[in-house]
DNA sequence: CTCCAATATATCGCTCACGATATAATCGCA
DNA sequence: TGCGATTATATCGTGAGCGATATATTGGAG
């Protein structure tokens, strides 16, 4: 009915219409996610630093960075907010000062049961086959990879 | 050689990989096109409000916070910066005091044709054929429409 | 042993993104 | 005509995200 980012094939060529709809696609995730995260009282990256905590428990903030690509400036302040929610709690490593281990509190821990079944909510709600999400997956982890010149 | 977000299969469940690897995608393509952007002095999501008015040129608020669906909390400071550069500006339309028009400056207009040729420089990164870009498109705005509901 | 480089995290300033709310203009119906 | 609902944009507060920079600790070369 409205015009449609279609629009975008003609300006600026075809290939903008794949981060633009990345870009979109990206949006509705974090709406989706956001929805039924709220209940659980966080945001959708706070969920994806708690996902890498449930996998491992004590992990030192860089190492949660790599595995959720980001920079610390970015995960300083969201660690914090977690801390203040009661979820997590930082420490300095005694071996190595310079080092901060995050570790899951009680509450923390007790969370993931509430979050287990948030991504087959979504899942049923993708309209998508399995086969076709581990396709999707492979594809952006090639562009990603490619387009980051394979660092990070 | 690090925990790639792999990890993220076990714990969580395999759908959680789909938002992850978009969620990866986004960057990468954020860090990308910035990279390219910053000789003109845009940020990426200028850059997108920018193309929709190459695209078509004055033009309301509204109407591009719905092509790029964003909000106007979100766009109007947007465009209050590409306003301060010198790129666009805005007008109350007479014959609807409610409306804001948009207008490309000369700026504005010359700036098009630096910012061509980015999206080809990225085809070419992406190690994509032109085929498998309109295939991903396809999945990611079915995805987006289906986790949205229709709506937006 | 000292000092300098490397490492790990934190802080700051900026931009983006949203929901909630505010303001102002227009529309419609009584 | 006039007043309440709707529409269009703006403002505010919060949470990401990043690059640049700061701080503190460790490791290593001499």
């Amino acid at each position: 009915m409205d015009e449609e980012p279609k629009e975008m094939d003609e300006g600026v060529g075809r290939f903008a219409r794949l981060c633009f709809a990345i870009y979109g696609a990206h949006h509705a995730f974090n709406r989706a996610y956001q929805a039924l995260l709220e209940p659980l009282g966080l945001t959708y990256p706070q969920f994806l630093a708690m996902a890498a905590l449930w996998t491992r428990d004590e992990r030192p903030v860089g190492e949660i960075g790599r595995a959720l690509r980001l920079e610390t400036s970015t995960l300083t302040p969201l660690l914090k907010r977690l801390e203040a929610a009661g979820l997590i709690y930082r420490e300095r490593a005694k071996e190595d000062e310079r080092v901060v281990i995050v570790r899951l509190t009680e509450a923390g821990k007790a969370l993931e049961a509430e979050a287990e079944k948030i991504p087959g909510c979504l899942l049923q709600a993708s309209g998508l086959t399995m086969e076709e999400v581990l396709k999707m997956v492979g594809d952006l982890d090639t562009l990603r990879v490619n387009l980051s010149g394979g660092g990070r």
